[in-house]
DNA sequence: AAGGCAATAT
DNA sequence: GATATTGCCT
């Protein structure tokens, strides 16, 4: 548990050094203020936090969200976070992935009415636009043709 | 080797 | 429930 709301608050204070490690040590008077560190359980599981799933959106969007140019070592090249994992990164992806495509799903739309601004809400773009920044309505076309074509 | 993805495990 | 791992596939 505190393990996680250290990499939690390390995840959200970016201007620190974000080394995942803490100090160890009982906490009986003060010498353990100085006590070597000690690296985080390996057991301890990544928290997602918004911060580091910005990092992870701004990266995907930099790339293109396709297969093809969003792989799990250019994300997580991109995002340059200390001990981050390629497995971490490869597993919110697919998360990430299967978002998007319930996202794709919800949206009775086609490309086109998304463009001209109907009334309905929500609608694809309000989606896309809750995603990221961006506009990836193209690139997810790319991504999921099958899904798209008969929208 | 690297990746996608569904199922499964923790 | 979120994250990690595994197995099978391209």
């Amino acid at each position: 548990m505190w393990q996680h709301l250290v990499r939690k608050a390390l995840s959200e204070t970016p201007e620190l050094p974000q080394t995942l490690e803490v100090i160890g040590g009982k906490k009986r008077g003060r010498e353990d203020v100085d006590l070597p560190k000690q690296p985080l359980p390996k057991n301890s599981r990544l928290s997602w936090t918004p911060d580091l799933d910005k990092q992870f959106l701004s990266a995907v969007n930099q790339l293109g969200v396709n297969s093809i140019n969003a792989t799990p070592k250019k994300i997580l090249k991109l995002m340059n976070f200390p001990d981050l994992t390629i497995g971490q990164v490869a597993s919110h992806l697919q998360k990430y992935r299967k978002y998007l495509k319930g996202e794709i799903k919800k949206s009775k739309f086609s490309r086109l009415s998304a463009f001209q601004g109907h009334d309905e809400i929500p609608t694809q773009q309000q989606h896309l636009t809750e995603i990221g920044e961006c506009d990836i309505f193209f690139d997810l076309s790319e991504l999921f043709p099958d899904l798209v074509d008969n929208l």
